[in-house]
DNA sequence: ATTACTTGTTTCAAGCTTAAAGCTTTATGC
DNA sequence: GCATAAAGCTTTAAGCTTGAAACAAGTAAT
């Protein structure tokens, strides 16, 4: 009696679409109070934020085609946004050796110390958020989570890290 | 030896950040990937969607200030998008009776057939994109969101449905 | 009634975002 | 070599988004 003529339009498709629900309202919530706090103190935004976090994480610096991969970003998104910040002297963009077409960005000292403190305090905004939940149910939830996405397009696992 | 110097900034803020990331990871693939199918699809946008499923649940209209709180975007941004969406006869601007400030608006007919086929479409894409998890896993997951939240702007749990 | 406050909405400037088209440089195929 | 494709990036147009400022209309208080 599980044979439909609808194929995939079953019972599950009203629970995924509730928690697909929540997960938007909790995203817009985050990012809003982030975005705000973020001005507030540091008079900043949430994508400059982003891009000065992914070249902190690496701190080798990163290319400009890296960056709008690893933020999920269209590319000429990250144009921008390295433009507004190295005008504020925050990150810097070299010439990469071998390739004329490409650009290096790294943060500059200034953009390193700065970045340190918004993360410092971005971490403690974030665990004020999300603390409905304890460590235990977070990791869980996390996990959940992880497993949801039928699509992943994170299949740049490079076996190479230089 | 569990009063420390630094207050709240012990081992759980590190999986709540790793929860934040997943969060933002999942809300951003699905986003890309649903912009894209309304938009090749339907030739519509993602907000366009949103302004239309809430008119839709509500269908006695809205005004632009309950668009603007249910959506929890800002109240001039609602302004655009409404505008672009009478342009195109989906919806409706009417003046509301007892307050000449106000507007309510509402879905055309066009607008009502339109938004059945894509919410019908829309509906099946969010499943297949969550197939990783089953019903029973996903109103977990739900769960666990829903008790994430230490703030939660939405207190107008208004008594009174008209 | 006058004043002050609140609510509903729009306008504006600045920034974010995308998709598409274009440019330059590098890699690949004959 | 030479043509072609691919990679890295920028530009552009259109739309989204916000916060602030403005304005108009309703509400409350004296």
């Amino acid at each position: 009696m599980s044979g439909l003529a609808k194929p995939e339009l079953g019972t599950a498709s009203k629970e995924h679409l509730r928690l697909w629900l929540r997960i938007l309202k909790v995203n817009r919530l985050i990012e809003a109070e982030l975005r705000e706090r973020l001005r507030v103190n540091f008079d900043t935004t949430l994508p400059r934020f982003d891009v000065m976090s992914a070249l902190y994480r690496k701190g080798s610096g990163l290319k400009m085609s890296a960056l709008s991969r690893m933020l999920m970003v269209s590319n000429g998104n990250v144009t921008g946004i390295v433009e507004r910040l190295m005008q504020d002297g925050l990150v810097l963009r070299e010439a990469v050796p071998g390739d004329r077409r490409a650009a290096q960005v790294t943060l500059t000292g200034k953009g390193i110390t700065e970045f340190r403190r918004q993360a410092a305090a971005h971490e403690a905004w974030v665990s004020e958020l999300l603390g409905g939940l304890d460590a235990a149910d977070s990791a869980l939830a996390a996990r959940y989570l992880g497993t949801a996405l039928t699509i992943d397009k994170t299949e740049e696992n490079d076996a190479k890290n230089p």
